[in-house]
DNA sequence: AACTTAGTTATCGTATATGATAACATGATA
DNA sequence: TATCATGTTATCATATACGATAACTAAGTT
């Protein structure tokens, strides 16, 4: 059984790495959820981010950055963004 | 929470009162709206502050301070403690 | 080729979020 | 009264969000 054990061990491995992935991105989702709606509301109504920073008071550097996903944003900014695109955020614990 | 909880509805009707703060009230209500549900959350699992700071990974004293409302807290923050209360965060811009 | 337009990435400075500890308030209960 | 349970507040240290500037890519235009 020690080829079908390694299997196993394969398989587990896999599996613990897709658990693992499934956490990361479970801990990423609202984040990842969020960023999308405000890239969808942007660019369908044709806003730059050049534009939105003007809105927002920043700049469109860090209109990317926040577009981009790469750190974790407060929930102010956040909804400061979404209101200079005609939103408001809601947010709810399901 | 009782003494939090008195502040906080203080503290909200006077901003709705006041024309000149409901601006501001606009932008700190998903601020408001988040921890009010995490504050229902908690208590009706009868959690206690010191619990939940347990099952996220940090002290009672900070549990408090989110739940006060005296800060901008972060997405992923709130999403670890909604997590923590057995809910996920939806943040959707309507 | 040179010039826009839109977005990306790197980096720095400052403000603040968050972890940690401790002291305090307050109500309930023995 | 004394103790316990729960929550609040103050404060410090560290990490990071966010504002700002600049340099860059890529794609389209003249």
């Amino acid at each position: 059984m020690s080829k079908a054990g390694a299997k196993f061990s394969e398989v587990k491995e896999l599996l613990l790495k897709d658990e693992e992935f499934k956490t990361e991105y479970k801990k990423l989702k609202p984040r990842y959820d969020v960023i999308s709606q405000i890239i969808e509301a942007r660019t369908s109504q044709n806003i730059t981010q050049e534009e939105l920073a003007l809105r927002v008071g920043t700049q469109k550097s860090n209109i990317s950055r926040l577009e981009s996903g790469t750190y974790n944003p407060s929930l102010d900014f956040l909804a400061k963004v979404a209101r200079c695109l005609g939103k408001e955020v809601q947010v709810t614990l399901e």
